[in-house]
RNA sequence: GGGCAGUUAGCUCAGUUGGAUAGAGCGUUGGCCUCCGGAGCCAAAGGCCACAGGUUCGAAUCCUGUACUGCCCA
C-alpha cells in the first residue's frame, strides 16, 4: 500500500507538470516476474495518446522525473512501455514499523477504500424450518468474512439476518409439529403430501408434549397448529442462532418478515407502487410490471386467494434496507436462486434506486462428501448433514478455511475426511502453523534470554537477504490485498494470499538462521521481521474468522 | 425450448478486472541440517488456458458462435 501510494503521487506529480491528466485504467502492481523490479505501471501506455508521444518516449520522461524526485528510487522502460520500479531496502525494511504501529492501533491491514459509505450485508437468511445444512454453512462463512473485509477497508458496515416468519412454509411447519404431536398422542393422523418429515419435528412435538401434555386437543386445532408454529420457529430459530456462534458467524440485525406484514407494511409498498403505475390488477391479483425493467415477466404480487407472495414482502423488505440508509445492499444468495435476480434488481430500480445499490452474490451449492463419496441432502426427507454436526466434526477453523478458499459461484467439494486431515491438501493448517512457528521461536528466545529491542532503521538495514526482502514484500502488500478482496467482494484473495505467505515464511526459516545466528543484532533485526511476518498472518487469519494458535496441536500421531 | 454459472497440469483450484516466459497444492520422481517444531524445505517432470472466429500494440481475461457440465424457469 505504501509503495502503490507513493509511485502513485510522484508519477501523477510528474503526469500533471507535463499537463497531462492521470489516466483512469492505470495499474500500478508487482509484476509477475520478480526481476522485473518491485512495481510495474502501465502508465505511458495509458497516457500515451493524450501525450501525444510514443509510450517507450513517455516512460522515458516518466522515468527521469521520478528518480529525480525521488533519487532513492531506479527504474527502467521495458518491453512495449511499461516502467519497472524498484525501491530500495531501507524502504522495504520501514515496512516493519508500518507494521507495528497499525497492529497497535486497530489493525494493520485497514484501509479507507470505503469512506464511511453505509453498506448492508445479509447473510444465511435461511427459513425458519429446519437446522443450517452445509451449504447454509458457506453463504454464512462467505457473509461474514466479507463483512469483516468491508470493515476493514473502511465502510460502515451492518450485517443482518431475514427471518421468513410469514406465510406457507410457516403453516406447513405448524402442522408438520401439529401431526406429530397427535401421532405422539396416539390420535389418528392422515400424512399430507407436504410435510416436514424431519427427525427434528418429533422431538419439538414431543417437547411440546411435555410443556402441555394433551391440553391441545381441548382447543381449537388453528389455535393448537399456530401454538406449535410459534413454538417451532422459536425454538430452531434459538438453534440456528446457536450453530451460527458455534460456527463464529455473527447478525447485528435479526429482521422478521411478520413485522413487515402485520404491520401492513407490505400493503404500504403495494399501492405506492400502484399509484405509480408499476404494479396493476388483472385476473384478480395484483402484478408487479417488472417486465419494463428488465425481468423476463411481470410477477405476481398478490395472489387471487389474496395470499401475498414472498416477493412482495421482498421489496418491502429492500425498501425498508434503503429506508434506513445503506448505499449498497449486498443479498448472499444461494445460487438456486439465481432466477430470482433479475425480477430483484426490477423491484430495486422500482425503488429508484441505482442498480449498484443492489449486490447479489450467488453462492454455488456444496456437495458434501466423505471420503470421496457424496452424502445425501434433503431438508424435506430430512436427510442432511447439518452444519452443526459438520463443525462439531472438523472444527469451525477448518471448515471456514475451506469455504473461504473458493470463489463463490464455483462449485465446491466439501469432503468431510479431507477437511479433517492435517495436511497440505488442507492448508489451514499451513498458514496457522507458520503462525504457531514464529510464536515457538519466541517462546524458545525467551528461554535463552534473548529479547529482541527495539526495531530502528539501523538494527534493520541488516534485512537485506533475497528472502529478507521478499518477506518485507508481502506483507507490505497486505493492506493492498484487503482493499482487492473488498473491492472485488472476494474473501478468497485473502486465504490465497495468506497460503503465499506461510509458504514464504517456511521457506525462510529453512533458508536461515533466527536465534542461533551468532550475530546478536542480526538475530534481533530478524525477530522483529519475523514478529511482523506473525502479526500479518494473524490480521489476515481473524478477517477469515479462524484463529492463529500459539502452538500446534496434533490430534493424530 | 429459454436463462444463469462453469470449462486452466493426472486431481483440486488461483490467475491482481487487457500486460512481459500462464501459477499453487496434492499426486509422481529425486534430494535436505545430530540444528530455532520434518504439520517443514529444495528440485524435476507435467499446459493447444474446451473448440472456432473476432476486437488491438498485446487475450486465459473482452465480443460472437459451437460443444460438454451443473442449476433455475416453462
Amino acid at each position: 500500500m505504501r509503495a502503490i501510494t507513493h509511485l502513485r503521487s510522484l508519477l501523477s506529480e510528474a503526469l500533471a507538470g507535463m499537463g497531462i491528466p492521470w489516466p483512469e485504467k492505470t495499474t500500478i502492481e508487482p509484476p509477475r516476474d520478480a526481476t522485473f523490479g518491485d512495481l510495474a505501471t502501465n502508465v505511458a501506455m495509458m497516457a500515451a495518446k493524450a501525450a501525444g508521444k510514443k509510450p517507450r518516449d513517455l516512460a522515458e520522461a516518466l522515468r527521469q522525473s521520478i528518480m529525480a524526485a525521488d533519487p532513492g528510487l531506479t527504474a527502467e522502460v521495458a518491453g512495449p512501455g511499461f516502467l519497472n520500479v524498484t525501491f530500495p531496502p531501507a524502504f522495504w525494511q520501514a515496512t516493519i514499523a508500518d507494521v507495528l504501529e497499525k497492529d497497535a492501533g486497530g489493525g494493520y491491514g485497514r484501509s479507507d477504500l470505503g469512506g464511511g459509505k453505509k453498506i448492508q450485508v445479509e447473510y444465511v437468511s435461511a427459513n425458519p424450518t429446519g437446522p443450517l445444512h452445509i451449504g447454509h454453512g458457506r453463504g454464512a462463512a462467505l457473509g461474514d468474512t466479507l463483512a469483516r473485509i468491508l470493515r476493514a477497508a473502511g465502510y460502515d458496515v451492518s450485517t443482518e439476518y431475514y427471518i421468513n416468519d410469514a406465510g406457507r412454509q410457516m403453516r406447513l411447519l405448524g402442522d408438520s409439529i401439529w401431526l406429530r404431536y397427535r401421532e405422539l398422542h396416539g390420535r389418528d393422523v392422515v400424512w399430507p403430501e407436504d410435510w416436514y418429515k424431519g427427525e427434528y419435528i418429533i422431538d419439538l412435538a414431543r417437547e411440546l408434549s411435555d410443556l402441555h401434555g394433551a391440553d391441545l386437543f381441548s382447543m381449537p386445532e388453528e389455535k393448537a397448529t399456530a401454538i406449535c408454529q410459534t413454538y417451532g420457529v422459536d425454538s430452531i430459530m434459538a438453534g440456528i442462532k446457536k450453530d451460527l456462534a458455534d460456527f463464529r458467524v455473527s447478525h447485528e440485525v435479526w429482521f422478521s418478515e411478520k413485522t413487515l406484514v402485520s404491520g401492513g407494511r407490505v400493503e404500504t409498498t403495494l399501492s405506492d407502487l400502484k399509484s405509480r403505475g408499476l404494479a396493476y390488477e388483472k385476473d384478480g391479483a395484483l402484478w408487479f410490471a417488472s417486465q419494463n425493467l428488465g425481468d423476463d415477466k411481470d410477477r405476481v404480487l398478490r395472489k387471487s386467494s389474496g395470499e401475498l407472495t414472498y416477493f412482495a414482502s421482498d421489496i418491502c423488505y429492500h425498501a425498508d434496507k434503503f429506508a434506513r440508509g445503506f448505499e449498497v445492499v449486498v443479498d448472499i444468495w444461494g445460487a438456486d436462486h439465481h432466477g430470482y435476480v433479475p425480477r430483484m434488481a426490477a423491484a430495486v430500480q422500482a425503488l429508484g434506486k441505482s442498480p449498484d445499490s443492489l449486490r447479489v452474490i450467488l453462492v454455488q451449492l456444496v456437495n458434501l462428501l466423505r471420503g470421496g463419496e457424496q452424502v445425501a441432502m434433503s431438508t424435506r426427507a430430512g436427510k442432511f448433514e447439518t452444519l452443526a454436526d459438520v463443525v462439531a466434526e472438523v472444527g469451525a477453523d477448518a471448515a471456514r478455511f475451506m469455504f473461504l478458499s473458493r470463489k463463490s459461484d464455483s462449485h465446491l467439494d466439501f469432503d468431510l475426511d479431507l477437511v479433517k486431515r492435517q495436511t497440505m491438501d488442507n492448508p489451514v493448517y499451513y498458514v496457522q502453523y507458520a503462525h504457531a512457528r514464529v510464536k515457538s521461536l519466541f517462546a524458545k528466545a525467551t528461554e535463552r534470554g534473548i529479547a529482541a529491542g527495539t526495531p530502528d532503521a539501523a538494527l534493520l538495514s541488516r534485512l537485506v537477504t533475497p528472502e529478507d526482502l521478499g518477506l518485507l514484500r508481502q506483507i507490505e502488500q497486505f493492506p493492498d490485498v484487503v482493499a482487492t478482496a473488498a473491492a472485488t467482494f472476494s474473501p478468497h484473495v485473502i486465504s490465497y494470499y495468506l497460503r503465499d505467505l506461510a509458504g514464504r515464511l517456511h521457506s525462510y526459516y529453512a533458508a536461515h538462521q533466527v536465534l542461533a545466528t551468532g550475530d546478536e543484532e542480526l538475530t534481533r533485526a530478524r525477530m522483529h521481521l519475523l514478529d511482523a511476518v506473525a502479526r500479518v498472518v494473524r490480521a489476515g487469519l481473524a478477517l477469515l474468522g479462524v484463529s492463529a494458535p500459539e502452538k500446534m496441536e496434533r490430534s493424530e500421531p
